[in-house]
DNA sequence: TTGCGAAATGACAACGTTGTCATTTCGTTA
DNA sequence: TAACGAAATGACAACGTTGTCATTTCGCAA
């Protein structure tokens, strides 16, 4: 049994016990192949023995890096699991772990404020998770040792971004509405400060737009399937709204029920497209067309970017993570 | 302007940038009302011209303490979103950071493992997210100088374990269906290796069973709303079947689908409950009566739990959190 | 001005690891 | 057996901070 007398072994520890020199115990655990098999076995019982447990603060004080990417979650939602998922997979298959710190509710957080709390933290590069403007985004000056990546729609002038394409998205879906024949395409809004809606909402006009179609006001909602179907009340006594686009699929339900419930058939009175696809989980037979985001691709994108630019941090990319649209029934072809 | 000739700026650097010593620059920083005021300014200014920053790894490695709090998922599902965020709003409120490592997707790790690698990274005490069974479950003792936590519903020997009252929500579930009069709950389980599932089949099974009843054999889901719906039209043919407790609000709202497919009503000919209190989201003016868990309470717990018992690792205890009964309108009061 | 206690500052060691370079041990050949 | 080069091991400094204790400086009373 292992006296447990001290509170934390040390390799000094570890090489006392095994009769040897400390820096052969260095030597066992960092170049394990330099020293002989009958010394290795010696030391490595010994630090079975006495529970050894290599010294990150000490380690990455000589070494001079953490093995750590920090990330900065200034606001933490649906789609932000798969997200930091991916961040965690990719983080792993490269030997990093990840140091997180958390914009409190209702608290303002700058960049500069988490860049400054981040860099005093184990981390050699870092990754924030922006899904609402802040105050400094354009005059935001990283730290010029630790590569930064933000994850947001926004170009930045300095640091490297990571975005789904939502904005393509949501042109995408306005294109396939009108290459089935559709005149118009009405649009329901996330809430107003989201930049994902504020992006899907740029997305729609600019499709319109580009086939000389005058885009109608676009019907504002909360993301919540409510909203949706206040919305949908109204399209629905519009006789020329042929095409909703809705920037989730939570909303878009709201819409379908709110045309259902007013005698109009989805898709053979009004076709519908929404964002996520994340439906066919409520409800059952599904017949949603969606445009899905592949957050999980998105985080891979974030980490391997940090990875990539931690030799040189001031490096600057732009990564555009394009959407799919997932095809069901929800959409009528009026073409002839 | 600041020469950026070496790469990292050491209290050393900035010492003799504002001609004093080293020592002084520490207590700038540790305790400012030690120094004055003009010195004060003066290290100050150094530090800012230089862009000094305290260096993380020779602080805790002098400390003796890092100041973050370790989390290992083991899998990142739905709820995960609530309780992470719980934990990283109480590890700020606390001055922690959050280290993170993730099992990867179809790896198998176990107990052991991940506290092997967690504990060689910067961590005072370590958070599991446990929501599946691990082989090394009732064997693994955590490291004795690490106080180790684990979000899971079963008891373990030696660690201490925080969890949603699964069972106690299904069970309150069920007894408000009996206490509305019906004789008899159908259940319809999710994925068979979640310990959610299982926990809350326990208890709709107890529940049943304390009050004289024979549980009718359980219907298998997969926690997405097809199954649900497959699931209720099974339970449609059932002439006895009055009350539908699902063990999500996906597959609650498949079963509902499903019923009204069958010209039964909800709550009229049979009634339903679910968990987790989603449905709302996505469903325009739900009815659905569900079962809620504190997720974010959870995390809070959690991380309380761990800073509580940092000076204590080997103290150990249990901590339940209650679910919460939303009613809506799709249970039936059978009672005269 | 001098003396004194308190306040402010400094010199130096220590935390536990890894890199550098010196030393010892080993196996081989003459 | 001696001599040699290669392999194995060790001694010591260094990473950047904080704690301990010594020293200097300050403000104020005599």
């Amino acid at each position: 049994m292992a006296t447990m007398d001290k509170k934390n072994v040390s390799m000094n520890d570890v090489a006392v016990a095994a009769g040897v020199s400390l820096k052969t115990v260095s030597r066992v655990i960092n170049e394990p192949d330099s020293v002989r098999e009958s010394t290795r076995d010696r030391v490595h019982a010994a630090m079975e023995e006495l529970g050894f447990r290599t010294n990150f603060a000490a380690r990455s004080l000589k070494l001079g890096r953490y093995g750590c990417i920090g990330v900065v979650l200034f606001h933490l939602s649906g789609g932000a699991v798969d997200m930091i998922d991916g961040i965690a997979d990719a983080a792993e298959e490269r030997g990093f772990a990840l140091t997180m710190i958390k914009k409190r509710a209702g608290e303002k957080m700058t960049l500069a404020e988490a860049a400054r709390r981040m860099s005093q933290l184990p981390v050699d590069g870092m990754i924030f998770n922006l899904r609402q403007m802040v105050d400094d985004f354009d005059t935001f000056e990283a730290p010029k040792d630790l590569k930064t990546v933000i994850i947001t729609p926004m170009e930045h002038p300095t640091c490297s971004t990571v975005s789904d394409d939502q904005e393509g998205g949501a042109r995408m879906a306005c294109e396939y509405f009108l290459d089935h024949g559709h005149k118009n395409v009405y649009f329901v809004s996330g809430k107003k400060e989201s930049l994902s809606s504020q992006c899907r909402m740029k997305g729609w006009r600019a499709a319109l737009e580009t086939r000389g179609i005058e885009p109608p006001e676009p019907l504002q909602g909360d993301w919540n399937a409510d909203s949706g179907y206040a919305a949908g009340l109204v399209l629905a006594d519009k006789p020329d709204c042929t095409a909703v686009l809705a920037a989730n699929d939570c909303m878009a339900n709201g819409v379908m029920m709110a045309l259902r419930d007013r005698g109009l058939r989805v898709p053979d009175d009004v076709s519908v497209i929404g964002f996520d696809d994340e439906l066919y989980k409520t409800i059952p037979n599904s017949i949603l067309t969606s445009v899905k985001f592949r957050h999980r691709e998105l985080g891979i994108r974030a980490l391997n970017e940090v990875v990539a630019g931690l030799e040189a941090p001031s490096s600057r990319s732009r990564t555009l993570v394009s959407g799919v649209l997932v095809e069901r029934s929800s959409v009528k072809d009026l073409r002839a």
